[in-house]
Parts: structure tokens; C-alpha cells; sequence
DNA sequence: ATATACATGTAACAAGTTACATGATTTA
DNA sequence: TAAATCATGTAACTTGTTACATGTATAT
């Protein structure tokens, strides 16, 4: 009955309490996590929980100039989110635009099929960088064990910098084949 | 104006004309393609589409017991498709169920943590099977050239047999370190 | 007899994005 | 004085999924 976003959101509280707009930020960029929501999803949806009695508030005064709405996790909102943790996840469709635009780019003019790799490359160069910093973030702390977040966060990251890392040799595999097939006009 | 899944069907148009059922086929399974969608999304679509005059039909007797429409990408379609296939993509939230459950897995039983990742790695594994089996046909046509399909269906196969090989990796990392921090209870 | 393939559509619902709405405090 | 941060909500719209609807021919 609870959605991704419902698990999203319990899985934020379940490491501490915060305000539905401390969420929203946490969930605006998706680094070291893999998911993403607006604030105006967040707030409905908070609500549901609530309703389900997996998330209970407190007003309290913010940091801001006006009244916030602290949550916190209920023991029956920990019990739903490690019963769904343990739970495989339904088989997800692969959807990548970038793998669709390349679908077509044989179509294309190889130095704008070049551009087009060139910048794939170049984001993902960016991402591990943010992966490769977040990573030296983590390993300060020493080992950690799997009963705390931050066993699952360093292999999150790990698996995010290796998968950045390969996409990259990828991209410069096929700039390399695009040459050895069609060289460049220069 | 016109969506990724017009553009997806404009691609595999831009191969060969296909009736929308045999579109919905080509879009149910993503092996060495990327993204899916449902006949009732694609039926609409189409219909878009020609109103766009990037496709036309044609009532043709079909293999099955009734008429079928067989669409055909028109020349401006074309144009349209191969402009958009060679601009970058909007950078895309990483969305991963599996991963957004990993997030709260530090609250679960490790011996459970390990059942749910030995089960992605099944996945992975069966997923990465499929892809090789691919590459292997696509690879006895001998060279190609950027300027057809094969030259990219063979690039983004390559890319989807990578992914899986190191995600199945990650997964066997990971279960080593739940052990080396928690062996298991048997 | 029953299921699957062929073939095309609509309707209801769920999830996600962008825009609308309001308003105080702090920083540049 | 203009923008950013804090803070919470609703409305309109887009995209995608599941269910409804209909009907023939072939294979098991």
C-alpha cells in the first residue's frame, strides 16, 4: 500500500527525525541514495503515512522564522520498512535516454554522434568525481558494521563510482571506434 | 513537443515500417533497447504522431485474422528523429528500487540483507546471460559501419553486458563484507 | 475446451513534474 | 533592493500501468 516514495521517506526518518522540508532537500539530489521527489509529493505523502500511523510530528520551532513539522518514525513504521528492505524489488524497466538516443544516432553525422558521446562522457567524469569525494567522506570513519547506515552508505557509493567508472571507459571505447571506422573530418 | 516513447517508436521506425502491434512487441522486452512501453500507450502515441506528420499508414492484410495499420516514418520524421538523437539528454534522476531498499537494510537481519542481494545477483547474472547471448549474434555479421544500426545496437550491448558484469561483482563484493563483519549463522 | 497469437482501441488510476500561492528572515 | 533560505501546502498537467472491451484463427 505504501509507495517507493512512502519507503524513501521512512528510510530518511529511520536514521533521524526531520521536518518534511529538511526531507525535500535531502531528496532533491541523489547522491549516495537513489531516488528523488519534489516537495510536493513529499508533503502529501507524509501525510498517508501519518494517516498509516508509520510517521507521527511534533510542532516545533525552526531554524526558519516560522513553526516546522518534525517527524519522526513510529516502531510500526520501522517494522514496515525493514519488512519492504528485505523484500526483492519487482524487476524494474530499464529506461536510459541517453541508450534511446543512441538507438537513432546512426542516422546522425558521426562528428555530432562524437558531440553527443563526448558530453555523455564528460557528465559522467563529473558524477564520479562527486562519488570519488563522497567516498573519501565515508572511509574516514573506519570499518563500520552492517547494522548501521554507513556499512550500506560506503557500498552504495562504491557501486555508484564503479558504475561511473565504466560508463566512461565505455564512452571512450566507442569514441575510439567511431574514429577507427570514420575519422574525423578535422 | 513530441515525448521519448514517440521518439523511441519514430526509432524503431526509422528501421522498419511495423504495424503498432509489432511495435509493442519490439517495446516489451529492452534487450538491446531501452526503454518499454504498453500498446495502450503506444496506439495514442502513433496516432500523435501522424497528426505531426512524422509517420503515415497504410491498411494492410496482416499474418493475424484482421487488418492491421502499418506505419511508416515520413521524411520529416526522420529529420526530427536525428535531431533529437544528437542532442544530450537532460540529466536524469538515478531511480533504483533495489538501492533505495539497500538504503534501510542496516534495520534488517544480516542472513536477510544477504538473501535479498544473492537475489539481484541472480538477476544480474541471468540479465548479463541474455546479453551475451546477443553479442554473440550480432557479432557474426563481421565489421559495420556507423551508419547503420548494428554499429550502435552492438556499442549499447557492449554497454548493458559491462553494466551487468559489474554489478554482479559489486554484489559478490558486498556479501564478502557482510561475512568478513558478520558471518553467517549456519 | 483452452490458451495463445493476432489486432486495436478506451478508461481508470498511480506517480511524478511544474506552476501557483503565501510570507518572514537573512545575506549579498 | 534583490535573491536565497526557511516552510508548507494545492492545482494542473504529463507519463506510465492495469483493467476493460471486442473478436478471429490456430495450436495444444
Amino acid at each position: 500500500m505504501t509507495s517507493a516514495l512512502g519507503y524513501a521517506l521512512l528510510g530518511l526518518l529511520a536514521r533521524r527525525p526531520r521536518t518534511g522540508y529538511q526531507l525535500a532537500q535531502a531528496m532533491r539530489r541523489p547522491i549516495g541514495y537513489f531516488w528523488t521527489a519534489s516537495h510536493s509529493q513529499i508533503y502529501p505523502e507524509l501525510a498517508r503515512l501519518e494517516g498509516d500511523a508509520l510517521v507521527r510530528h511534533r510542532v516545533v520551532a525552526g531554524p526558519g522564522p516560522r513553526d516546522t513539522k518534525r517527524y519522526t518514525i513510529t516502531a510500526a513504521g520501522k517494522r514496515a520498512l525493514t519488512a519492504w528492505a528485505t523484500t526483492p524489488a519487482p524487476p524494474e524497466a530499464t529506461r536510459d535516454e541517453f541508450l534511446l538516443r543512441l538507438y537513432s544516432l546512426w542516422l546522425a553525422d558521426p562528428d555530432d554522434a562524437r558531440t553527443l558521446i563526448a558530453v555523455e562522457r564528460d557528465r559522467h567524469r563529473a558524477a564520479l568525481a562527486d562519488y570519488e569525494r563522497l567516498g573519501a567522506e565515508l572511509a574516514e570513519a573506519g570499518p563500520v558494521h552492517p547494522d548501521t547506515p554507513a556499512f550500506y552508505d560506503r557500498a552504495s557509493v562504491r557501486r555508484g563510482a564503479a558504475f561511473e567508472q565504466h560508463v566512461i571507459t565505455w564512452c571512450d571505447w566507442l569514441l575510439e571506434e567511431l574514429d577507427r571506422s570514420e575519422p574525423t573530418t578535422d
